[in-house]
DNA sequence: CCCTTCCGATACGGCTCGTATCGTATAAGG
DNA sequence: CCTTATACGATACGAGCCGTATCGGAAGGG
């Protein structure tokens, strides 16, 4: 039986696709106006010309619903070949910062974040549309800087490799938003520069698979 | 005129200190139970054997109730002299880190970054007792590591002190925030020794003032 | 042309919010 | 002791939103 999976809706009505990108433009239109807590799901509707019958076909809540509002949005993060590691490290940095100021990402990202605490589905959802998605880029930059010479080459030992990469991946992406959201103070240029001296320089000896040079820590045994 | 503020109420029954606590109590006890969004302030009433109206008489709302119970939690924050600067970074990122994992912060804190984000009064709530807090321990880990020699001391220039001790704070927390909130991966110790070796050989580029080695990017003015 | 599915509109129960009210309880001051 | 001022518990209330159900009609596929 080939055909399972491709023909999901194959007979009836087919859903409108105009709706479609009606709600999502109203979406993050209102995620503008009145923030997360404050949207409504009968809000979104009158905004988007739609029943909110509609909506519910769609996405089960809320949760659902903001968050693939505010995926979309992280389809325009690309990182460019800038020529050196640090031209990609300071651009991908400013980038990201610029659109998670933009007022829809602002409050949704995090409003999406705590919902997906407790809410296993709305975290898979986080993990395929954000995460994976930006942790990619970290991949890429990350293998350009190898071919350049500017970072070691891998040792073999690929889950290592993962590690790194994940590891690189929550301090970019945690540094800025925690600057952005929490913090709430701009990242400039300066910061970026900063920023990326502070990664660059601290990504060296990380990267270098013989060891640190400083010894770990607690070397007398004392497990505080 | 040195009798303003020390007398808030002086007339009339004063609340009641049990109601206090029983409410904080409450509050955290039912954040572990239902979470953030699914909290109602008539369930943690009820919880904590108050009537409602108590609740209201204290705080305007969910967002304020919840970043005060959250806030609490943040007081067990200490930075101990563990020796050396790697000790004292790789303890308190797992201090940090073991606080976050724990449900009632878990869940708690992203939903009231979220709720700051459109409520100024509530940001200011978090910054004083969440942001500015966590701020002082970088500032003091810095200065022990500069008294120790690992850290070269300041050079006059205060505000660019400022700017580093945000720098290692938004990496510190954002990194560690992250990686237990968005990746939804634990810090271990692996993780934590990872990391710290990282910042501490980034610490030493970025702290050096005399500019990085490594030049700042985009020396061709390519302003993309 | 028929069947299936989607759409808009409307109504509904249930829940929560935040406020108001009222009688009672508990302090300080006279 | 008695007054005054505030906090408390209990209850009720309007308002808003959620998520579902229902309905007649519309729009494609076979």
């Amino acid at each position: 039986m080939p055909s399972t999976a491709p023909t999901p809706r194959r007979v009836g009505r087919p859903r409108s696709a105009e709706a479609d990108v009606a709600i999502m433009d109203a979406t993050r239109a209102a995620l503008v106006e009145v923030g997360w807590s404050k949207l409504t799901m009968g809000y979104v509707a009158a905004r988007a010309g739609v029943a909110k019958t509609t909506l519910y076909r769609r996405w089960a809540n809320k949760g659902e619903l903001v968050v693939h509002a505010v995926a979309a949005l992280f389809d325009e993060l690309e990182l460019p070949d800038r020529g050196s590691l640090r031209a990609d490290i300071e651009g991908v940095v400013l980038s990201f910062a610029t659109m998670l100021q933009r007022p829809e990402t602002n409050a949704s990202l995090m409003a999406v974040v705590a919902e997906s605490t407790h809410d296993p589905v709305l975290r898979e959802h986080v993990r395929e549309a954000i995460v994976d998605r930006q942790k990619h880029l970290v991949f890429q930059g990350r293998e350009r800087a190898q071919a350049r010479g500017e970072l070691p080459p891998d040792m073999g030992d690929s889950a290592e490799a993962r590690r790194l990469v994940d590891l690189i991946f929550d301090v970019i992406a945690g540094a800025v938003v925690h600057r952005t959201l929490v913090s709430a103070e701009p990242v400039d240029t300066e910061w970026a520069q900063q920023f990326t001296t502070l990664l660059i320089h601290g990504l060296a000896a990380a990267s270098s698979p013989g060891g640190p040079p400083g010894s770990p820590a607690s070397p007398g045994g004392s497990t505080d």
